[in-house]
DNA sequence: TAAGCGTGGAG
DNA sequence: TCTCCAAGCTT
């Protein structure tokens, strides 16, 4: 009865306080029984992943615009969807996207399968991005738990375990507040109460649907929830990054192996990155000049990243596994943003083409 | 099971 | 400057 309570207060404020993004279909739409597009709704989980909705919406209307539907992003290039994923992190994202794309063809003709079961078997998603899509696309009645329900579940119901420890109890919560009727709204409502209400500091308890109901609130403990176990310190790893360019303004890339960090993105070559900067040789012998240092925090390490440059003859040849891409189809923004940074001070060190570079000419 | 995997914004 | 964090998945 309390659920039931919960989950109409959850769908009115949902009614008036929706926030409009370019994936979704208004409350109102929805309520009338109409539907997202799954390929729009899948796009939009998958860049989501955590990830925050600021960063998505550029890098959505530009794959939407580019590729419209499913069938369009299965035929790209991998290295195209690579780099117009670039900037946006986690690489295995835009890896696991493209073979997603290639077996809804294959395998469904072209159709997202309807089921969170059928869903989950798809590369790069799971248990949550399977559910919200079969409950925001498809009208299926699954329990939608991301951050946000966890953190909506467990103020509501107090819950004081600590995350990642909490998880199944709050998926239990949240399964029984899930209603049979408009699913994917109530999922959706849950992640804007979180989003934009019952945030992870400073929650604005004073505005939120369910303050009658919150139990965290009641005992004056919502910002405090959920509690979560300490994480470990960032260690400082340390690298060297060669930038080479020849004097018609072609750089020296490699693309790097499809697993791993940067997995699959372009980057320039260099050493390994570890606690002590590995024994080395540059790529080729040049005049290696040092370009400066680049500061660039990843999810479990700190990098300090030594950048060296180096003009080129017109005519010096790629070494082995490495290639020159010209000028023209050079764009530093497929490039991660750690390789962009490298790549600033390699034009700074550099200076504009033609004036440092090209000793052979 | 726990570690690996990015980035930019907020406080 | 630094820590925390955002619609998690994979191995």
């Amino acid at each position: 009865m309390r659920d039931t309570e919960i989950g109409s207060a959850l769908l009115a404020w949902y009614d008036v306080h929706a926030r409009d993004l370019p994936w979704r279909i208004g409350p109102a739409e929805s309520a009338a029984g109409r539907r997202a597009d799954p390929y729009r709704v899948w796009l939009s989980e998958i860049m989501l992943q955590q990830t925050t909705v600021a960063a998505v919406r550029s890098y959505f209307e530009r794959f939407t615009a580019i590729w419209p539907d499913v069938g369009a992003l299965a035929a790209a290039e991998d290295a195209r969807v690579m780099g117009e994923w670039a900037g946006l992190g986690y690489y295995a994202r835009a890896r696991n996207l493209l073979a997603c794309a290639r077996a809804v063809v294959s395998l469904h003709g072209g159709q997202f399968p309807d089921t969170r079961a059928g869903l989950e078997a798809l590369p790069g998603i799971g248990p949550y991005t399977s559910a919200a899509i079969a409950a925001i696309a498809f009208g299926r009645a699954e329990t939608v738990v991301d951050g946000n329900g966890e953190r909506v579940m467990a103020r509501l119901h107090a819950v004081e375990t600590p995350l990642p420890a909490a998880k199944p109890e709050l998926v239990a919560l949240a399964h029984a507040l899930t209603p049979q009727e408009r699913p994917g709204d109530h999922a959706q409502a849950v992640m804007d109460l979180g989003a934009t209400v019952c945030t992870p500091r400073r929650p604005a308890c004073g505005i939120c649907p369910l303050r009658p109901m919150c139990r965290a609130h009641a005992a004056g403990i919502a910002a405090d929830l959920p509690r979560k176990s300490p994480k470990p310190a960032k260690p400082v790893r340390r690298g060297v990054a060669y930038l080479a360019r020849r004097g018609d303004g072609a750089w020296l890339l490699e693309t790097r192996p499809a697993r791993g960090l940067l997995g699959g993105m372009l980057g320039w070559p260099g050493t390994d990155w570890a606690e002590r900067v590995p024994d080395h040789a540059p790529p080729l012998a040049a005049e290696w000049r040092p370009a400066g240092e680049v500061r660039h925090t990843f999810t479990h390490f700190h990098l300090v990243l030594d950048v060296r440059a180096a003009g080129l003859p017109r005519d010096a040849p790629a070494p082995a596994g490495l290639r020159f891409v010209g000028a023209r189809d050079f764009d530093p923004g497929d490039l991660p943003t750690l390789m962009r940074k490298a790549h600033a001070r390699g034009v700074a060190a550099l200076g504009p083409i033609d004036a440092g570079d090209d000793p052979g000419l």
